[in-house]
DNA sequence: AGCGTCACAGCAAGCGCTTTCTATCCTAGG
DNA sequence: CCTAGGATAGAAAGCGCTTGCTGTGACGCT
């Protein structure tokens, strides 16, 4: 039924050992043998059968990519950058390898399952994306699958994820913190004292990371955060407009609200909208990541600037072995303050 | 060194056939059985060899997505809703399959190099998203390619894409055609008469489809289109901007411009923002496709709303097998004419 | 009591490819 | 002219798993 190697081989009058060598090109064979077996490849339309190479040859050219919500640009940019170092069709990269991104939904269960389904098909490499979860048992049942992972010769780089100690996983990692303490360094040095911050959902690294930062900012200029500041959802728009509502009803005299993220900050900016409030004449507002539509609000989103790209092509190629990992494995990626006109100083900025 | 079948099988003193049927649980075992072996796949961390395993039953549980630009919501959310009905870990579908996501950066080789590759791992499904080249050399290779797949077994359903005849594969088709013609049908009502287009990439379906719709609303109205009037660029927020301005230059007196999407449309605001036209008082603005963050534009994006979610959904499930395809394998899925801010009379609608 | 039937469990034959080891043919040096 | 050695090609042994077919008791029916 299906056309096998030994068919070519049949009708290139050669043994199967050397169709193979021909097509993976790493053994010497004549130019003219090699002709002919092409040329049977081509009349027959043989395709490899991925398994039984992956099988033989105990290796596979799958790379994994887990990602957190693939209808996030965040993590759509970090994808397509890694992938288009991974090589995959048309890369510059040799071997074609199938670069594959799950999706994992933010659940731990699936992104174990995931890592599962790649240690099962012997994965050359995995790459993580994003913020991890930060319960106790999930970080360990993670970390001893990517140890093992590790164990297998699978290559794994964490790309915007704190590193994962004692796993051989590489890690290129983003200042959250220190992001979000620029940020609202920025905000208080505009005059802002009283802030609302809202913040992703709890137990994820990043969200705790921009909240330390943002609290040390305050912390630093001498300020005591009212614990009803601050508002934790997801990082989408609708829990942007969601939380800010509420932030207004606990304390309507905030003048400035810092998000999570770009797309909370959209949804913050929204809800102040339909309240009245102007931005950044009545309330300042900031995102973070500075994904491609920010720059688009109107007005346009003050925000910290990630190197989503940069950083998801260096991890493809450390994934890859065509980069060196950083030394000790981690590397820590600044992101840069970008200010723009949703921040201004607040109104009555004397007062304070 | 690695775990196999037979390790397992040793230690819980029964054949590999035994413990093979206890993973795959099609087969009557012994509930003790079943325990024993379960306790020594455990105890060793026994992971199955997923190629050995699908060269060995013909069969993979590997399921293909193709996107043209994973950074981009419009796929990144079809994607998500594709996969979610796939199964993959935790999804609601039985079988745990590997929903993985290729990115061909919109590139008719990579495109193909996929698909081969996907061919290659015995793919138990594949999903093609989003608009299909126009290239007559490169539709045939593609078609070819479906051909051998649907008749190799895989399952392949277009979502967003056009039909592909004698292929065998399904279709959820967007009607661009239709939902571009509602959309400038809503501007010619409100008495536009010189309307600008900004369309995709040529030799796309999706932008020959919009297009078409527009042409046809205009024609519709015995307006003449001034061939100035349209310019192509790709789909994204700069091509956007730079194609108004050029737009603008060639056509100052413009009231209206219809972008070939949300990204582009939200490109178009920036660039008459900055050359100082009022939205929509001087000059209304129209996208496509509904993303999330349109709502959120100021003044909010007038568009036409696809379904992404739910066309992704469905193809999902007809790609499992869980849901009927549709009569004759074609269904088309209408958009709904978002009207919101962003479109007005144009100020001398009198004078048209 | 005798035998057909189940319910399980094991045997063994591959699945289609890679790769080590071997065989063969040439070319070239002695 | 003979042979060492390089360049190719082939034979065959798996890679780790699935599954059709073959036992083998235990059970229930007549």
């Amino acid at each position: 039924m299906t056309v096998t190697l030994a068919d070519v081989a049949a009708r290139a009058q050669v043994s199967p050992a050397t169709v193979s060598r021909v097509l993976n090109g790493n053994y010497p064979v004549a130019a003219s043998t090699r002709e002919r077996v092409l040329k049977a490849v081509d009349e027959l339309d043989y395709v490899l059968n991925g398994p039984a190479s992956s099988l033989a040859a105990a290796t596979s050219d799958l790379v994994g990519i887990l990602v957190n919500d693939i209808a996030d640009p965040f993590f759509g940019i970090m994808a397509s950058a890694i992938q288009s170092e991974i090589g995959g069709p048309g890369g510059r990269a040799g071997g074609e390898r199938l670069a594959v991104v799950c999706n994992t939904g933010g659940s731990p269960e699936r992104e174990l399952t995931y890592l599962t389904l790649l240690q099962r098909q012997r994965a050359a490499a995995v790459v993580l994306t994003g913020g991890a979860m930060e319960d106790a048992q999930h970080a360990a049942a993670v970390a001893a699958k990517l140890r093992r992972l590790t164990e297998a010769g699978t290559r794994v780089v964490l790309c915007g994820r704190p590193p994962a100690p004692d796993t051989g996983a590489v890690a290129i990692a983003f200042d959250n913190r220190g992001g979000g303490q620029r940020l609202t360094e920025h905000l208080i040095g505009l005059g802002h004292r009283r802030l609302g911050y809202i913040a992703g959902p709890e137990e994820r690294t990043t969200t705790r990371h921009r909240l330390e930062g943002h609290r040390a900012a305050l912390a630093a200029a001498g300020i005591s955060e009212d614990p009803g500041w601050t508002v934790h959802g997801r990082y989408d728009r609708t829990s942007g407009y969601e939380a800010t509502l509420e932030l207004l009803r606990r304390d309507p005299s905030l003048t400035a609200v810092v998000a999570a993220n770009d797309s909370v900050a959209l949804g913050a900016c929204a809800a102040l909208r339909e309240s009245g409030l102007g931005i950044p004449d009545d309330v300042s507002v900031a995102g973070f990541d500075d994904l491609p539509f920010s720059v688009d609000a109107v007005p346009a989103l003050t925000t910290v600037r990630l190197p989503l790209a940069d950083a998801g092509a260096r991890a493809g190629r450390i994934a890859m072995g065509r980069e060196e990992p950083p030394p000790g494995g981690i590397a820590t990626v600044r992101g840069e303050l970008m200010v723009r006109g949703s921040s201004g100083a607040p109104r009555q900025s004397a007062s304070a």
